[in-house]
DNA sequence: ACTGGCACTCTGTCCGCGCGAGTGCCAGTC
DNA sequence: GACTGGCACTCGCGCGGACAGAGTGCCAGT
């Protein structure tokens, strides 16, 4: 049996309606709120479909409907039209992100901005490094024995590492040092450098090898391996909201979750399509995360992507306005960054 | 009418089981878990004296009796032993703490040992540049009119700016920069550093001044007015630990209190006595953390402090071993910070 | 100074009840 | 055939009373 239009329009009626109130709807208060044309006994036969499609459901015999994973999944693809934002939170996001004075700024700014507009946990991943090129590669010499190195990236991230050199190595020898390590891996895509580091270590003379050797043990370490990303956090109070109603009863799962980086990462950070995603409850294949919903997006200079981030909340959300500002806010750090 | 050492021993009786149980305790269960000797008919009195003197109160007419803030308070001060800390836990902080490979690995090692450890939130500060030196500053050049200003300091803090230059700048000029640069500031305090800034500049020939004023401002922004401190958090999941009962129904306040890092740096970051410091419920001023209690310290190499740590719980907290693992925390890392 | 006993108070819980919202179904109508 | 009004039914929820249990304060006695 398949839905018509109307049966959708009720569904639609459902999820914005339980998203307002936070409480099952019946058949009757629904065709009060909305001009369907129908008695609610129609609905009522609406509605006994819908469930047996698996789009709603009765928390208990005899109480109003509540929209089940695949009902919001059927919303947010074929229900609901893009919200647009408001002026007043366009005024927002400019003068939120006006200032910010360097990358950690910019994300920091970013994920304050998100948690506040959505009133849900934001979270933004720092521009990834696979996705970035080498601008720069400074050795500052620490003692006889140990150097710092710095990267700095083209999206204006910076890595540090300390290095512990097999031996003293002159002011000389770090200055070459940096010039060939420069001239070999500045401009290069992070990805393709582990194949040139090692040609930096075959390139040395022979006294010189075992110090460059242990540079590019931790030029490895830091370039290919650390490229363990990073994030920010921000919104975590609003998990409060909706009382203790949404994530059935208890933050604990949703809070230990947000504590896992490599979780995060797996949501907002899977960058393939450029479009927004968005993983309804289940979805995201989490149990922690069971009652909880995703919404993300790429991020980055013009087209190519160099992050992600989203936000997070109950699957009873206001996904249109939520997406839309989530769309919005990775499309002016996109700007932000090409200016650099 | 002064406390005899009897009702002391009650008191910290009352703590210890209301921690443990964390229900309110009376007399007759007080009796028959610890040797107190005396009936619980005594035992009432001396409880009847306590809440009258504002260590213990009744949540209820009629109920047990719960400590109260200043109840916490004695118990803290004179009451508790310190309790050494087990083996295990030993070998779990070295065996967590080694094998960081930078500052800012250490820093989020150690906040989630502390958080793991004493299963409460915890709170680390990264090593204050106010009482940071400079070791070495470094400028990048990024474009013919921008510069990347990297600071390193002794304590292992990396900071970045990007800096707008008024005009196009010479490779060789950017060379003359950063000698001049880092011979009048390398190895200074940050603190001193302002007015060798304003020096830098008036030593300037003419037609670099611009430039060099440029960068002057950016070097105050970073060294003075950018001192605003960073923070590593972890373990807000443990606040659901005790249910909703600790925190008053809502951890709704306690996590917006936790996104202020200005409010957890008050907390934990109030460095002068270089002893653990034990703030309960009031005593921290902060009208969203009135259930809270905040155990800190500071940490760094040898005697010399270069940044807070600590935990934040509920009052209900178990101090004794919080304050032992708190310091031991605290001095295992200013020992690893000690071998930089 | 301590103790045993007693009356009192209060909370938490369980039960039963009635209300109201909401449903499913059915017969009737357009 | 699709929609509607009506009706009986089901449950969750809130309310009030009864009850058990824990804990207290007080007092007289040792």
């Amino acid at each position: 049996m398949s839905l018509d239009d109307r049966k959708l329009e009720v569904l639609r009626a459902i999820v914005e309606d339980y998203v307002e109130t936070q409480e099952p709807v019946g058949s009757k208060s629904l065709v009060e709120r909305h001009q369907l044309g129908v008695s609610p006994a129609t609905v009522r036969n609406d509605m006994a479909v819908l469930e047996e499609e698996g789009y709603i459901r009765q928390p208990h015999t005899s109480a109003g409907r509540v929209p089940t994973d695949a009902g919001y999944r059927l919303f947010v693809d074929r229900l609901s039209k893009v919200k647009p934002l408001s002026p007043a939170e366009r005024r927002a996001i400019e003068r939120f992100l006006i200032g910010a004075v360097d990358l950690d700024d910019v994300v920091h700014r970013t994920v304050r901005l998100l948690a506040q507009l959505t009133r849900q946990v934001a979270v933004v991943q720092y521009p990834s490094l696979a996705r970035s090129s080498v601008r720069h590669l400074e050795l500052v010499p620490i003692s006889t024995t140990r150097l710092m190195l710095v990267m700095i990236a083209d999206t204006g991230r910076v890595e540090q590492r300390l290095v512990e050199l097999p031996g003293p190595v002159p002011a000389d020898d770090v200055t070459d040092l940096r010039r060939r390590v420069n001239e070999k891996l500045a401009g290069q895509k992070l990805a393709d450098t582990p194949p040139l580091v090692q040609g930096l270590v075959d390139d040395c003379s022979p006294d010189r090898r075992a110090t460059m050797a242990c540079l590019a043990t931790v030029l490895l370490e830091t370039l290919v391996e650390r490229s363990e990303e990073r994030l920010a956090l921000a919104g975590t109070a609003n998990l409060t909201r909706g009382g203790v109603l949404d994530f059935q009863g208890t933050l604990r799962p949703v809070l230990e979750a947000l504590e896992e980086e490599v979780i995060l990462l797996k949501l907002i950070g899977d960058l393939e399509p450029s479009t927004t995603r968005v993983r309804i409850g289940d979805e995201n294949k989490i149990d922690n995360l069971r009652s909880a919903s995703v919404v993300s997006t790429g991020y980055g200079p013009g087209v190519t992507i160099v992050g992600g981030l989203g936000v997070l909340g109950p699957t009873r959300m206001d996904y249109p306005g939520t997406i839309a500002t989530v769309r919005a806010v990775a499309r002016y750090v996109g700007d932000l960054l090409a200016q650099n």
